[in-house]
DNA sequence: TTCACCTATATCGCTTCGACATATATCAAA
DNA sequence: TTTGATATATGTCGAAGCGATATAGGTGAA
């Protein structure tokens, strides 16, 4: 699946223009499974446009360059589902945090509970992003589905992190490492 | 970070050449969070010999190409050490799975059903795989770890999926699909 | 004996990332 | 009050990496 499937999938969903695209994928309900950089968004919408599966629409701004909104077309929701029916490629999970921790020997104690504290905060960020989206609610089937899977399987690392954390250090009272979860909206 | 400090990170456990390296993030116990292909795989072996952070020896086989087996150096090591002590970027995760749930819509039943008993065979899959792992023992403090995270990770996920189904379905007697989860081993 | 799969290295086109460029608005802190 | 950070908005460009393919013989099952 490319970056135009993806395109047209959010854009089935409202229109919009690439930079809110970004934005769905950076911090909507896609946030936590999808990626895309705006060095593939904005060739992809070019092409999609070219191939007649979205059009455009130049919207004026004061000051900012025109916000170019695109929506979907029949053909392109004819595209869309086509490639919906490819059968899904494996997931794909890539993780720094844990290949550092397989090689705990290289780093001194303090880096490698500075990382699982790292850790664990960019998981309650993503939960409490996916927390927000449920929250504004009028969710379609589809999007319960993929938020329950969400929280099921961040809670589960969060989980395991923080019986790990309880069972490495139980009262040493040293110094804290605050993380700062911020609130998103 | 990059394929380069990938390879020198499983360099350090044992020398190997680059079709071990492969074999290694495809079914070792790193597959389930990093990946790299062949394409950027010999490149990198080949840039860091040119660096002399490995060295290479050609292993004689008959009939096939000679096998070229990287060991890591002692500048290797501080260059592993170095890459690691880098902050980890943030968990990577994609999933055309989900993206496809979240448009169900666009698809027939049989689909969706078809998708979701996939997925649960890739889970059951890699469960397996790291359950290998576990069995073949002799386990890092890091490796142990990583096992642990992983497994809570995948359970979670397998367990939503299977809560899912048993509820959409409770004894509908239609045609069921076979996964044939492929012993690791 | 055919066919699929395994060992083994390597390249190549294409996609995508990540950083930067450009331009203006707003709001908080020094 | 000026500086700096953050937000809106589009876009490019070099580098990294993926996925498919080429090559070539070995192994084992149908």
């Amino acid at each position: 699946m490319n970056v135009r499937t993806l395109c047209l999938g959010i854009l089935s969903f409202q229109e919009a223009s690439g930079y809110e695209i970004k934005k769905e994928i950076e911090e909507g309900q896609f946030s936590h499974f999808i990626d895309a950089s705006y060095g593939s968004i904005y060739p992809a919408l070019n092409q999609l446009h070219a191939e007649a599966l979205v059009t455009v629409r130049a919207e004026e701004q004061s000051g900012r360059p025109d916000k170019k909104v695109y929506a979907i077309t029949e053909a392109g929701r004819k595209a869309l589902s086509e490639g919906l029916s490819q059968v899904a490629a494996k997931d794909k999970f890539k993780s720094e945090f844990l290949f550092a921790m397989l090689f705990q020997e290289f780093l001194t104690e303090d880096q490698v509970g500075l990382a699982v504290e790292k850790q664990m905060g960019d998981l309650k960020q993503k939960l409490a992003r996916m927390e927000s989206c449920r929250v504004h609610g009028a969710l379609s089937r589809g999007s319960n589905f993929i938020m329950g899977y969400g929280e099921a399987v961040l809670s589960a690392g969060l989980k395991f992190l923080e019986q790990h954390v309880s069972q490495k250090r139980p009262n040493k009272g040293e110094a804290t490492v605050s993380i700062k979860v911020e609130a998103v909206e």
